[in-house]
DNA sequence: TTTAGGG
DNA sequence: CCCTAAA
């Protein structure tokens, strides 16, 4: 489903070699400044050039030829479509007079072809028409200058003509595209419409398209293949109208990615429509919605200001919790970077259908309603939801993909490929787990990043642009999951792999003679543990949230440690002596890639403790121990008093024997003993 | 980078 | 679990 929707999104922008492309003409053609600009904005852009885009990106205006072509096409298409709203072009000039910078915020506002109309967005369009079209025609009066005359005003009807009839710019795309692929040569385009894919990929069903990131290709967006309406966002706000106020707090935590308790349903809408709006950051937030229609608002202002104004002047008192933009805004520098990261988030939240939440976060929103105020969210609990959302969503993702490459399962299916060793590897890794079903992930990319970048920013950066895309195909297409974790790792974890891939083995190979026995004995000990973990915490617990684990830099999730682990961890110990968390990670926890060397000393701290807590006197002291036994089962795994005496043999053997023999030897025969003892008890 | 220890 | 100093 995704798939179809990015590949003709892709397919859509793969073509856009030469295209035609309506661009408000500007008075004066060239030397308008950005005031000028912005008053034809405000006032009226209703005024249509044609652009030609070349291969490299840039706007040429349309010969004359070009622009005759175009009618025709148009004409035809309308003649063979039926019809419905009316698609606004207002492609601000973009980039071709050499500084997009602040123009490139105009763009993007042609229309997208994909946008349903419900017969809301119809009226909508129609009252707005009724009221832009005198102005579109003095404006068309006024702006036009000798050079422009000519294609505006055949673009002017050509537009008119879309008003009562067709959105022509599918037609007009796909009638260009064959003519446009033809034409395609040049290599940078292909970059550009790539990059463009993706972006849309994130932003379409945005109501508020986040076309801006385009900024730098922005010549390309102005074409008609680009889909950002400015009426999706008034589609939005109408669309807000309708909804309840549940239904507005659910498009408000889609959009700003928290909850919200308000209940203010004029607030609600304005936020969201902020922060659509912000996302796009058009001209089209000089439009308002009044009662279902859409008005003009003056606004003499930059849009950049005009942002920072709307964002004030719709803070309203009745705002307890933070300012979600606010914040936004301190939090993210003006830095342009920045701001289109969020953007783009905020898209990709959009994405989301809000039914979605309704569903998972109905709960949740009674809750809320039924406590009066709720508190400001931790910044653990927005990480919690961003990372619910990412999970969910690549989960979705991977759900049509479950079937595939199931053939990569290796014989002993607790085995299992370890995707990668590093807590902190390569951003994304799949693997499989004929235990439970398996799951299979996918890279995913945090939202929320806390403390100095780390490793997973700069995978990050390397899967996301293209990566994504190519890779949820590939996934699609049903290349094993495998192969992509080791085409994928290797990039970035270095040489590290080989040896992990086969962690039994080893243990096998350091084992002499004497304990292969033990160990294989141990090995099928743990095999059956792993089975129970599988049952119990692994099975959901390694698909789902070990890419946030590894991807985010958020919390880790806490995982109970099962009784496997412990005995592994023990029994690691055991066999290189406690302190070499590293290598008994490496080894005896290869396949619990999520168990850092840290976790492991913690883990076995912990153990230490609850050892030396309850064993001092072995069971001597009633109370004590009762009690130490009764909190521990509190804890998710009640740990055998068996094995915690043996951690506390383990720990004062490994003391005594560190300080007198060398380490070496005696780890082995603290092996054995450990082995032994686990045999016994398991 | 790993280990040890505090929080 | 997280964080950090120290090696």
């Amino acid at each position: 489903m995704v798939d179809g929707e990015k590949e003709s999104e892709e397919s859509d922008f793969g073509k856009a070699g030469v295209e035609f492309s309506m661009r408000t003409a500007v008075d004066g053609e060239k030397g308008t400044e950005e005031s000028d600009f912005r008053k034809i904005v405000a006032s009226d852009p209703v005024v249509y050039q044609l652009v030609r885009v070349e291969g490299d990106g840039r706007l040429v205006p349309a010969t004359d030829d070009e622009v005759m072509e175009v009618e025709h096409l148009l004409e035809e298409d309308k003649s063979g479509l039926a019809s419905d709203g009316d698609k606004k072009h207002f492609d601000g000039r973009v980039s071709n007079e050499g500084l997009p910078s602040k123009k490139s915020d105009f763009e993007g506002l042609s229309q997208s072809e994909n946008t349903e109309v419900d017969s809301q967005e119809l009226n909508a369009r129609l009252e707005y028409i009724e009221v832009m079209l005198p102005k579109v025609k003095q404006e068309e009066r006024l702006r036009m200058s000798p050079e422009s005359a000519n294609h505006s005003t055949k673009c002017m009807d050509v537009n008119h003509q879309t008003f009562d009839g067709r959105d022509e710019t599918q037609a007009c795309k796909d009638k260009l595209q064959p003519e446009n692929t033809s034409m395609e040569t040049a290599p940078s385009s292909m970059a550009l419409n790539d990059r463009q894919g993706v972006q849309l990929e994130s932003a379409e069903t945005c109501s508020g398209p986040t076309n801006q990131a385009v900024t730098s290709s922005s010549t390309v967006s102005g074409t008609c293949t680009s889909s950002m309406p400015d009426f999706s966002i008034l589609k939005g706000d109408i669309c807000l109208d309708n909804l309840s106020i549940r239904e507005l707090q659910e498009a408000f935590r889609a959009t700003f990615g928290r909850q919200t308790s308000v209940k203010d349903k004029l607030w609600l809408k304005r936020r969201i429509t902020m922060g659509l709006t912000n996302s796009c950051d058009v001209p089209t937030s000089n439009f308002v919605m009044k009662d279902n229609k859409i008005v003009l608002k003056e606004v003499k202002e930059e849009p950049s200001k005009l942002q920072k104004s709307k964002t004030e002047e719709s803070t309203l008192p009745t705002d307890q919790v933070t300012d979600p933009t606010n914040s936004n805004f301190q939090d993210l520098p003006t830095s342009p970077t920045n701001q289109t990261e969020d953007q783009q988030v905020a898209s990709k939240r959009l994405r989301k259908p809000l039914s979605e939440y309704d569903e998972k976060n109905e709960n949740l929103q009674m809750e809320q309603f039924a406590a009066k105020r709720v508190r400001k969210p931790t910044r653990r609990y927005i990480e919690e939801l961003s990372e619910f959302e990412t999970r969910e969503c690549s989960a979705r993702l991977l759900s049509s993909v479950k079937n595939s490459g199931h053939d990569q399962s290796s014989p002993k299916s607790r085995i299992r490929p370890v995707r990668d060793i590093g807590s902190r590897g390569p951003s994304f890794s799949t693997r499989q787990d004929s235990l439970g079903g398996f799951g299979i992930q996918v890279p995913y990319v945090s939202r929320v990043r806390r403390g100095r970048p780390r490793k997973n920013f700069v995978t990050l950066m390397n899967y996301h642009p293209g990566g994504i895309g190519p890779n949820l195909v590939k996934t699609a297409l049903g290349i094993p999951a495998l192969q992509q974790n080791s085409e994928g790792g290797s990039r970035v974890r270095k040489a590290r792999t080989p040896p992990m891939l086969i962690p039994q083995p080893n243990f096998v190979d350091e084992g002499e003679k004497r304990d292969a026995e033990t160990i294989y004995g141990d090995d099928e000990h743990d095999l059956g543990l792993e089975e129970f973990d599988a049952s119990g915490d692994n099975t959901d617990g390694n698909a789902n949230t070990e890419p946030a684990s590894k991807c985010g830099v958020r919390r880790k999730h806490h995982r109970a440690w099962t009784l496997g682990e412990v005995l592994k961890l023990v029994e690691g110990v055991a066999r290189y002596g406690a302190g070499r968390w590293s290598e008994i990670r490496r080894l005896a926890f290869a396949s619990y890639s999520y168990r850092t060397s840290v976790d492991l000393k913690d883990k076995w701290r912990n153990l230490l403790r609850a050892s030396l807590a309850q064993d001092p006197t072995d069971e001597g002291v009633g109370p004590l121990a009762t009690l130490a036994k009764n909190s521990r089962k509190h804890a998710s795994v009640p740990i055998p008093t068996p094995i915690l005496s043996r951690v506390r043999e383990l720990a004062e053997m490994n003391s005594q024997t560190c300080t007198e023999l060398g380490p070496s030897k005696i780890t082995g025969h603290g092996g054995r003993n450990v082995q032994e003892k686990g045999s016994g008890f398991l």
